[in-house]
DNA sequence: TTGAAAGCGCTAACAT
DNA sequence: ATGTTAGCGCTTTCAA
């Protein structure tokens, strides 16, 4: 391994003033850097990060918390997407990222100590956001700089996050179906532990009551992702006395679900029922029909939440964010109007 | 921050013995080392990783590299399921992961350089294969521990490389179809820089021989991924004076564009023509109909390459791997006997 | 079984 | 503008 004081040999100078190269110093003569350059690059220098880190006491790397599991929620495309923002930033940063996956959320938060004590990274982003979470609650408890990409269950003045108002939006894509004629809308989302879930509801709930539309318990059904929640959530809906004409649906993902199932029993979207979503994942656009859905713009909320997280761990006084990414209805074929 | 000095001060040891216990040495009586634990349970201590870096030259780590970009195609739910399976053995194995992401091959090649001359890890995952690939020339190079999942365009006894046999598979899903009765039947595929693509496309030209079927090459497309591309391969063939009863497609995700697509043509599946694809990503389930396709078993393919990857780094004279992971095929109902 | 001392590669006072 | 020196937190000879 090439070090700075091989360096420092071949160019006639002290490990000192190569260093001082490195960082571009300005106090060091342009002859000098020169030379020194020179010398790095014939040699193939590069340097020891963990030599660097140890001194700095800063790692230029954040840790992102991604909550793999079998559920295939989780193969959601959502993150790849997120990711991509998530490292495009860093990059041009110069940080790295540290990805953790884990099962369980005990397997997370000793994954989080670990890279926390253990000086693995200057802050982590979070992937998600459960009620009361141990990690969310370590971290606070640390003053490690974090981020959470969603909605703190709690401190939400004290937590940087990154969000959508998916309120406004669960209103406004609600309203689309409702000034498209329909009053019979239900409502099928994921699981209540997530925010994502419980805010595009009451964005629903607040269309329809706005709307002077008496909403119904039985309109409104969580379900597990995919095939099996996606079945029962139709065939529960189609064994009402009288049936939505309309559907709000949560998460792209789910809306796959829902179509297929749909298709099954012979309902064609939008013929007889209307389905708007969320997400805008590239699935919705191949679907037949193209989904109406909520554009939450994914890979802005990658960028911007490792954009606060950099910030917040350059200074750990500023103070904390709440960065809301604006959304976008994208009108596709999945709604029509009732006459 | 505690150290293990502040360790060896409270104790009553020297510092190297506060190391020893770390490491678990033998040599060490059992008081010490629960006097020790104590201490470092008092404390909160927790080995600084730079500083053990620094001196272990190795990080226990290994870098991941993810060509994000923004075709679509890399929203593929494969990623985080390979991800989750890379993720879980590095868990067992106490590694760490480095995520790179990078839109262009002279971005990933500088990444890619950074972690490998900074010692950012002690191995390399590559997860693509392209042909005459810089990063894998690069890596080959320096000697630096890597695996590439897939197949590497040259130099495969000397690489270490987990992949499917996508030959076979292609061979086997088509002769699925010939054994229906289909004889005219087409390959849609997605870039032919992929190997993958290469290897499922001769596999399915070798069934066509060895059932003595003609092959043609108005039956054998190129597409970009999703919908475009699905639209001109459906144009194409429904253009044709003999159009196809069967389709060989290789991804999954080309199928979703491909079936959407046959819907606006008003052409079902399987009544009028059957599917069959690659991959078996959970979306494949939940599509009308469902699909018929080869499970490669993604999360297999990342934890054998993981696993793989961390002997290597162990034993630089462990000689180079070809780990081929079994695949299956999922027999669902987009597939009609013709009769 | 334990301690003392050196050193990993780098940065940052403090000198000059 | 540059060199000298100390030290980051840890591991690992070498000595006892």
């Amino acid at each position: 391994m090439v070090t700075i004081k091989d360096v420092a040999k071949i160019s006639g100078v002290s490990p000192s003033t190569v260093s001082r190269v490195i960082a571009n110093n300005p106090r060091i003569s342009e002859d000098t850097k020169k030379k020194v350059r020179k010398a790095m690059k014939d040699l193939g220098y590069h340097p020891n990060i963990n030599a660097r880190n140890l001194v700095a006491k800063s790692t230029k790397a954040i840790g992102v918390i991604m909550p793999s599991s079998t559920n295939v929620a989780l193969q959601n495309p959502f993150f790849p997407e997120i990711l991509r923002g998530i490292g495009s930033v860093l990059h041009d940063a110069e940080y790295s990222m540290y990805l953790s996956t884990g099962e369980t959320e005990k397997e997370i938060l000793s994954e989080v100590q670990r890279i926390v004590y253990g000086s693995y990274v200057d802050g982590v982003i979070l992937l998600y956001s459960r009620i009361n979470d141990k990690v969310t609650n370590f971290l606070r408890e640390q003053g490690f700089p974090f981020v959470i990409v969603g909605k703190p269950y709690d401190f939400d003045t004290e937590i940087n996050h990154v969000d959508n108002d998916n309120f406004r939006a669960g209103k406004e894509i609600t309203n689309h179906l409702i000034d498209m004629g329909h009053e019979k809308i239900a409502f099928i989302g994921g699981s209540r532990e997530l925010f994502v879930t419980r805010d595009r509801e009451s964005g629903y709930v607040a269309a329809l009551n706005e709307a002077g539309i008496e909403e119904c318990d039985a309109y409104r059904i969580h379900t597990e992702f995919l095939k099996s929640g996606g079945r029962e959530a139709v065939e529960h809906l189609m064994s009402l006395d009288t049936k939505p004409t309309g559907l709000v649906v949560s998460d792209d993902l789910i809306s796959l679900g829902i179509l297929s199932m749909l298709e099954s029993y012979g309902i064609r979207v939008p013929q007889d029922i209307s389905l708007v979503s969320f997400n805008n994942v590239y699935l919705s656009e191949i679907t037949k029909p193209a989904l109406t859905t909520v554009d939450i713009q994914i890979y802005e909320l990658g960028a911007q939440s490792a954009k606060v997280l950099i910030e917040k761990t350059k200074n750990k006084n500023e103070p904390a964010k709440r960065i809301i990414i604006p959304y976008q209805i994208v009108y596709r074929d999945s709604v029509n109007r009732l006459s």
